[in-house]
DNA sequence: CTGAAAGCGCTAACAA
DNA sequence: TTGTTAGCGCTTTCAG
């Protein structure tokens, strides 16, 4: 590879003035600025971004560490933070954790030994996690991470508007699937929901008869959870139930199926997430959106800004009301 | 941050011998190599990436570029060449084209200028695109991209099971949902499934008759070209669709539900990928699954022998028979 | 406006 | 076995 010496020599001039017309300076004459031109383009010249990394000292990638790139929620997060990153000339170095809070550790500190801007975490050991021994920003999104500022869907405000859609549907008797207690989001999602019947209850004049039943976010716990919350008789089972996934509520959506309880004649099933998938089973399923691309633009916002002041960022949920959801049994539409 | 100076300072030696126990070089005495390890962990002292790959000249990051990490297929790819890259010590830095060839171009650009070690590109522009000027090697997945040695799917040889399939079901009026036919992958998907139409119309006796319709892969194509599909009459209208893409086939299934027509009694629907999605819709979708992690593999070992012999390389896609595939209407079971 | 030269932090000879 | 030192390719003073 021709180095900046090269096209130097090739030019006739310094290398000096080389790395100014690299750099745009205008206080290049044009004669030369023409020879440095064609030189460059002669010999297929690039910069060696290591040597312009290591004499400028500032790094030009973020880190992102995902769970499972190949959760649609995430990598619509990936997709988000690329385009962010990418419109503030940053790339982005992209880590899975497995959910392995020990994988998750070794890809922070892989991706510490290359010294980026920064690091995106959506972190799979939220709390449990310790705070890191180095300068380089951190910033949880979606979750918590360690003491780390964190950017995220106010959870327990976005889940109350799951409570409040069942309720003025005039459900009663109402199923929640909640998702593993280890994680906060999961915990908030939960007492969200809760909070949120508490406040809708008055409001629409029914006293709900609530079920909580806990799983993973997957698909397969929602089957799971949908075989117990549905396996008692049509007077006993929830006329409606909210998930903390829309995986989970596509699982429990396949277990109604496989019972031949109709959705939504004498099921409502909300989701959470909006995941493209979402949509795309029958009846599509009504969920909470998230505002990735604002969580996203949020991220590498205060990345750049070398988190100097480290709050934390709530977006508000937005209730999308698809197929999924109908009024109670028996009332009329 | 601290250098490697300041190590050397603070265990009272020189930098040679702090970088020489920083590369593990067993020639360090004990006494020294503790003194080092201490102030190593004092200073909290980390490599700084840039000025070792300066001096090594020897990247450790892959670039991979794929048209919309959010596509499912796409994201289990990366993970997988995130694990196959993590495996030899080297990152991934991920790019995204929104199928657009310039953007491409553009991703490819600045994926370059950072030197990586090699570049995995999932083509949005396949063969329109012209070689790169560069040294970096290449290699194309899942699709081909100029010259470069592209690793991949045999997407003839994996449509024709899907043809061999339909023909064994005894199914003979067929739909053929395509791709577009500006990619490679389309084509060869759909050539591969009218020869293998042709082959097994002998072994089972049966001369289908095929119609084929051209779309996006995407999943509202699979829903407009299911319209016109089975938009005939009942003896008209085929009795089973083989597709490009998962993503069409649920859309096809979609369309095939609002019509009231049964998959599989009425319909049979073959995808294409086995993406997660294909096994969550109901019914589950007969599909043909791809290799991605051996292709993951492929493409970093590829990268790894610095594509030294550029040549291509071919799986073969694996017949996955599940619940949207049945025989033809009217015959036995 | 341009050239010369001093490093950025690190590794790898080469000496000692 | 350890220290010294010459760069890796680039940017950026500082002179001129």
């Amino acid at each position: 590879m021709a180095t900046i010496k090269d096209v130097a020599t090739l030019a006739g001039v310094s290398v000096g003035t080389v790395s100014r017309v690299l750099a745009k300076n205008d206080t290049v004459k044009p004669k030369l600025l023409a020879k440095v031109e064609a030189a460059v383009k002669e010999l297929r010249y690039k910069p060696n971004a290591a040597a312009r990394a290591l004499r400028k000292n500032k790094p030009d990638i973020v880190g992102l560490i995902v769970p499972d790139i190949t959760n649609p929620f995430f990598s619509q997060l990936a997709k988000h933070v690329e385009m962010a990153a990418a419109a503030k000339g940053l790339s982005v170095m992209l880590a899975n954790t497995h959910d392995d809070p020990q994988y998750e550790k070794q890809q922070i500190e892989t991706l510490l030994d290359r010294s980026p801007l920064g690091i995106l975490i959506v972190s799979a050991s939220e709390d449990q996690a310790e705070n890191l021994d180095t300068d380089i920003p951190i910033v949880a999104i979606d979750r918590t991470y360690a003491d780390y500022p964190s950017i995220a869907t106010d959870h327990e405000e976005s889940a109350e508007l799951a409570a409040r859609h069942l309720l003025e549907l005039g459900h009663k008797r109402i199923g929640y699937a909640a998702g593993p207690q280890g994680t906060q989001v999961a915990r908030s999602r939960e007492s969200g929901f809760l909070s949120g019947l508490k406040k809708a209850s008055k409001e629409f004049n029914i006293v709900p008869e609530i079920n909580i039943l806990r799983g993973a976010f997957d698909f397969e716990s929602g089957e799971e959870l949908g075989r117990i919350f549905l396996g008692g008789s049509e007077a006993d089972r929830p006329t409606a139930i909210a998930t903390a996934s829309d995986q989970q509520a596509i699982g429990i959506l396949r277990t109604a199926r496989d019972l031949r309880i109709d959705v939504p004649g004498a099921l409502t099933i909300v989701g959470f997430d909006d995941t493209p998938l979402a949509a795309l089973v029958t009846p599509r399923i009504t969920t909470i959106k998230q505002s990735i691309s604002k969580m996203a633009n949020a991220a590498i916002d205060a990345i750049m800004q070398s988190g100097d002041k480290a709050t934390d960022i709530r977006y508000p949920g937005q209730l999308i009301i698809r197929g999924s959801s109908g009024p109670v049994p028996g009332r009329q539409k």
